[in-house]
DNA sequence: CGATTTATTGACGAACATCAAATTGGGTGG
DNA sequence: CCACCCAATTTGATGTTCGTCAATAAATCG
């Protein structure tokens, strides 16, 4: 159940059995989602964090004209709202981008873990640093990519996140999103997206139909989105 | 020193005069570096994190067509790579945009807060998170503000963290920055940054001239930015 | 005071948004 | 299986924002 974490956190660093069973302990309990539902709203006091184990899930922001931006997207394994723990109320939504199945930790059993078990502590403390890792790649995106080449450094990010968790083909995956929710993400509009991803095709790069990707030049993407997974941070060392 | 950070972590909870000490003592050898200089390179090993405690920060990363995009500006009292504590390698720069001084908090120390004192270390936690959240700000400023917007929110967020820190009188405070600078953190070029700044300048909502802000219509410019510091989650309240 | 960086302005072009319409595709009920 | 519907995608035409290029003005520094 939560293997895919587990998995994860292992290409940080060891995990020892104690610790798994310490982890796998502080599980509670498990919940579904329907794709649209919304999982956690922002300002809302949590008492617990949330693990995605299945499913596709968003977090985003609203302005005040209507127009909504993600902010990060969580595939299985990632915790949704770690800095929950710390914050108590997080500052954006969360809602679910396909049918999703979540498991609840306490923040009482994650804090006993800060209190016993240090060296856990310090890998899920990592896990909400990388999710800042890839805040700040995206804010690279934003900032100065073109939106072709920011489209290609979003399909390759999910490629590689995937692939660690066992849900990704060499070159291919299952991405759950609609040409306007990519637009959310990549702050562009629907129009837009749809004239980039046909630029993406005819360059020869990627197809994105029926909710499937296919990278058919993975080194000509990569090019193309100046993409270096080194800030997912997946070199196995001691911490 | 490390008084500013103490004064930030205490908006976000007590901390005892014990865990004070720790804290203290865990401080290193004081460092200075002069604008322009480089703090930490990209993708080296470190063995200390850094505290800000004077001067003015970015941490960056560059294309491969030479155009740069800050993703972090540190204050003083801010710890500017925290999380190479976890990650080891940091994946951006760090870089002096004014004359600065810098507190070194060796690894190993900090790794003993964590496992002797993990209340102060969820406040470190926390300090990381809060980083994450201003940073998921940023990604909503590049992602969907107009340029206007996008700087107007810049400086109402500086005026909240200068504030903090003591460093911002009620309406104003210094900014060591250049309006290349400014668009490097805000994703456009300095042509269109020196025409942003003379519309806000118009609308009688601020001046930056001579590296000093001044607001002269703060509801105005909290407006245009739809700017609202829950995000810096500075209520305090028990961890 | 001259030299160099930084700010400012104008003219023009490219990237992306907006508006609107047409097409495709998947699901549903007859 | 077909007809229909609705949502999602695709395309075209046009407008706006922002970038680029280049020149001038102002500020800063030795």
């Amino acid at each position: 159940m939560i293997d895919k974490l587990l998995v994860k956190l292992r290409r940080y660093d060891d995990v020892s059995s104690e610790e798994e069973q310490v982890l796998r302990a502080a599980a509670g309990e498990t919940i579904e989602f329907r794709r649209g539902q919304t999982i956690v709203k922002a300002r809302t006091e949590l008492s617990a964090s949330t693990l995605l184990i299945e499913g596709l899930v968003h977090s985003f922001k609203d302005l005040g004209d209507g127009s909504r931006q993600t902010v990060q997207l969580a595939v299985p394994g990632d915790f949704i709202d770690l800095h929950s723990l710390l914050m108590k109320q997080v500052d954006h939504n969360l809602g679910a981008l396909s049918n999703c199945r979540v498991v609840k930790f306490p923040h009482e059993r994650l804090i006993d873990i800060t209190q016993h078990h240090a060296h856990l502590a310090r890998l899920l403390w990592l896990s909400t640093v990388i999710d800042g890792a890839i805040e700040r790649e995206t804010i690279m995106s934003l900032g100065i990519r073109s939106s072709v080449s920011r489209l290609a450094h979003l399909f390759c990010e999910l490629q590689v996140r995937f692939e660690v968790v066992g849900l990704a083909e060499s070159r291919s995956y299952d991405l759950q999103l609609n040409q306007e929710e990519l637009s959310e993400i990549l702050g562009m509009t629907p129009v837009h997206i749809n004239r980039m991803l046909k630029e993406l095709r005819e360059r020869g790069l990627l197809t994105f139909r029926g909710h499937v990707v296919e990278i058919s030049d993975w080194n000509g993407l990569v090019a193309l989105a100046e993409f270096d997974p080194f800030y997912l941070d997946l070199r196995q060392r001691p911490r």
